[in-house]
DNA sequence: CTGGCAATAAACATTG
DNA sequence: GCAATGTTTATTGCCA
């Protein structure tokens, strides 16, 4: 079929070339132009960092925040060097963040914790550290608040008092005294109060307080810390890999009041709650016993990848051995290590409560979308997002059954969350090898461009394939352009800025590229001053996908169970909760941008699928649609275009493997994932 | 089983 | 001649 190649000017597209379409179908109209900045440099990414990748944005609001924070801080302390923003893109290195965070004394808004921490822009362990820092901080005003309250109030009497006694001379005397009384009992009064708060603290099996000192442990506190010596105190708290590490153990008693001032100085000095308790820390009890308990399993969960994994504690530890070396004596019963403890509870409750909130949201969503069924049981499908979908070469291999070429569902990404991390396995997704698998088409799903703009971020930086064809998302480049029309090259640079997975194998779907805008009608060439371009005729677009959905109510409830346009969105989920196990979803209703796109996009999805429903009952023939998520790519290792890919596409990751390795991962791909799990 | 569609591969033509 | 760009044909997998 020859085109013939269209003369018309750039007028936007609309030289209709006459005939038969074949029937491609797909997008929709919405156009959106959501793309987020520029050319991304297209990287080898791994697509094990997947997951992570897709935090990009996410790290990038928690790296603004953290930012201003260092900001801050610079100007306080005038200090020039410490810039540290490299590019959003890049990793996200432990080092930023933490130190960041350790800096500030801010207390962060609830809205940016959680912005930050479900966003999963840091690793758990940064975001442990900074979570506890904010902890500390946040618990330490509300002390002083109380404290200051309860002196305003003596005061207060004092002055009273003062005021009553002024009269009489003699009874000067005895005001004096009543005032000291009653200073004493104010003062008696705010000790209690100190100790019923250690008490409770001591109640959640986080502080062990000896015998001999009591109320120790709240002086500092009742001194009112200011943030920095917070700062200090956490600095010391969680950097027990650097400062300890330097200094070896000497964290034990420190004045709080010698310390408060400089937040800058690695400060070797080791804070301490409770300064007093200096002398031993060690000893625990209920500790230790837990430990030894689970000595004799490998399994110890502060120990994995050979790293310890206690927060903010990455040392290396050869084997176990030396790792239960290493848990005795750096993490002994001490009050750094309780204070830890304590706030790692903070912590987790936070999060269960979190989580339970997000659950109960799940809940509500799902039975509002009637999808409640498929929770329980979907979840075999969920899981597989990514394996189903990215992996797709993997699992259909394997066993094409259990990948059932999933009707679409909106509302798949979400059951994944209840299934945990689990499944999440970046190694599935790098598939292997070409294999010419297709998606399935089975219920076209009307994917929009709205759909594509959604997600771009994930697909930006996650190697899945799109599940869109190649002409839809030609034509998306070719309608986001200011012009709507491109040049050829210029479409090739759309599809690997937007799609980390067409940074590679180049030579494979530039070829698709242009059979496709050579085959389908509804691409036009233009021939213009600088060249060819190509351009969109929307009408002969249009034609290619007269089907849509069925409106079979049925159906859409299939599709519920799993789409392959979802199972990027699972996957991207799913890995993003791996690692840290935080309620994924959550964060897009928390303002996550990244989520918060995917969850609309799902919704989109999930709207479209019920228009189409209803209004096109007639429509259920084989549709064509978007790509299926998948196949894998092949492993061609193809260099990938020396144009097209030049930028570091560095990924945060951190997301499956190990935290710990999230820094820079710069392997290739295909090898990291296939590993894990 | 068949037809349609999209992906993939590759041959070939055209152009700068 | 080469690379980029286009066109075309063939093959394959998947689905209805």
């Amino acid at each position: 079929m020859m085109q013939e190649s269209g003369t018309e000017t750039k007028s936007n597209g609309s030289a209709i070339q006459n005939g038969a379409s074949s029937g491609n179908h797909l997008l929709e109209c919405g156009l959106r132009e959501g793309r987020s900045n520029g050319e991304t440099p297209s990287v080898d990414i791994g697509a094990a960092d997947l997951a992570h990748l897709q935090q990009q944005q996410a790290l990038q609001v928690a790296r603004q925040l953290l930012l201003q924070q260092q900001q801050q801080q610079q100007q306080q302390q005038q200090i020039s060097g410490l810039k540290s923003p490299k590019r959003n893109d890049k990793q996200p290195s432990l080092q930023v963040p933490v130190s960041v965070a350790m800096m500030t004394p801010q207390v962060i808004t609830p809205q940016q914790m959680q912005q930050i921490l479900q966003q999963q822009v840091l690793t758990p362990q940064q975001l442990q550290v900074l979570l506890q820092q904010q902890q500390a901080l946040m618990l330490q005003q509300q002390l002083q608040e109380f404290y200051k309250k309860q002196q305003e109030q003596l005061q207060l009497q004092l002055l009273q008092q003062q005021h009553a006694g002024k009269q009489p001379k003699e009874p000067q005397q005895q005001q004096v005294t009543s005032q000291q009384l009653a200073f004493q009992q104010q003062l008696l009064q705010m000790q209690q109060l100190q100790q019923q708060h250690l008490l409770s603290l001591q109640r959640q099996g986080l502080l062990t307080i000896q015998p001999g000192q009591p109320t120790l442990p709240l002086q500092p506190l009742a001194q009112g810390m200011i943030p920095t010596e917070l700062q200090q105190l956490w600095k010391e708290v969680t950097s027990s890999h650097t400062a300890e590490e330097a200094a070896s153990n000497n964290h034990n008693s420190l004045d709080l009041s010698t310390t408060c001032i400089s937040s800058s100085a690695s400060s070797k000095t080791s804070l301490i709650i409770n300064p007093h308790a200096s002398t031993n820390g060690q000893l625990l009890t209920p500790k230790r016993e837990s430990l030894s308990h689970e000595e004799h399993s490998h399994s110890h969960p502060l120990y994995g990848h050979g790293v310890c994994k206690w927060p903010g504690c990455e040392a290396v530890c050869e084997d176990f051995q030396s790792f239960l070396k290493h848990l005795n004596s750096e993490h002994a019963l001490d009050d750094r290590s309780t204070a830890q403890c304590r706030v790692q509870m903070q912590v987790v409750q936070q999060l269960e409560l979190q989580l339970a909130k997000d659950k109960e949201r799940l809940q509500a969503m799902m039975t509002h979308l009637h999808v409640k069924s498929t929770e329980p049981k979907a979840t075999p499908q969920p899981l597989n997002l990514v394996s189903s979908v990215t992996l797709s070469k993997t699992a259909s291999e394997a066993s094409p059954q259990s990948l059932p070429h999933t009707p679409t569902t909106p509302t798949a990404p979400i059951t994944p969350v209840s299934q945990g991390p689990s499944v999440i396995t970046t190694t599935s997704i790098h598939s292997v090898g070409p294999i010419r698998r297709r998606y399935s088409d089975k219920y076209n799903v009307p994917i929009s461009s709205a759909d594509i703009a959604q997600n771009q971020e994930f697909y930006k930086n996650a190697e899945v394939r799109p599940p869109f064809t190649y002409a839809s998302l030609i034509r998306q480049a070719i309608l986001e352009s200011p012009e709507k029309q491109l040049t050829l090259n210029e479409i090739y640079n759309w599809f690997t800025r937007m799609f980390a997975y067409f940074r590679r194998n180049a030579a494979t779907w530039k070829n698709a590229v242009r059979h496709n805008l050579s085959l389908h009608k509804c691409f036009v060439r233009v021939e213009n001053v600088k060249g060819a371009v190509w351009t969109v005729d929307e009408v002969e677009f249009q034609k290619r996908r007269p089907q849509k959905i069925s409106g079979s109510p049925s159906l859409i409830k299939n599709m519920q169970t799993s789409h392959t346009y979802c199972s990027p969105l699972n996957a991207a989920l799913q890995a993003s909760m791996a690692e840290n196990s935080i309620p994924l979803y959550t964060t897009a209703s928390m303002g996550n941008p990244t989520l918060g796109s995917l969850a609309s996009a799902m919704k989109e999805e999930l709207n479209g699928a019920m228009e189409h429903a209803n209004s096109n009952g007639s429509d259920s023939s084989p549709g064509r649609s978007p790509m299926q998520a998948m196949h894998p790519v092949h492993v061609k290792e193809e260099p990938l275009d020396p144009d097209e890919n030049e930028g570091p596409l560095s990924l945060v990751t951190t997301a499956n493997h190990s935290p710990e390795f999230d820094h820079d991962r710069d392997y290739e791909d295909e090898n990291v994932n296939e590993d894990i799990e």
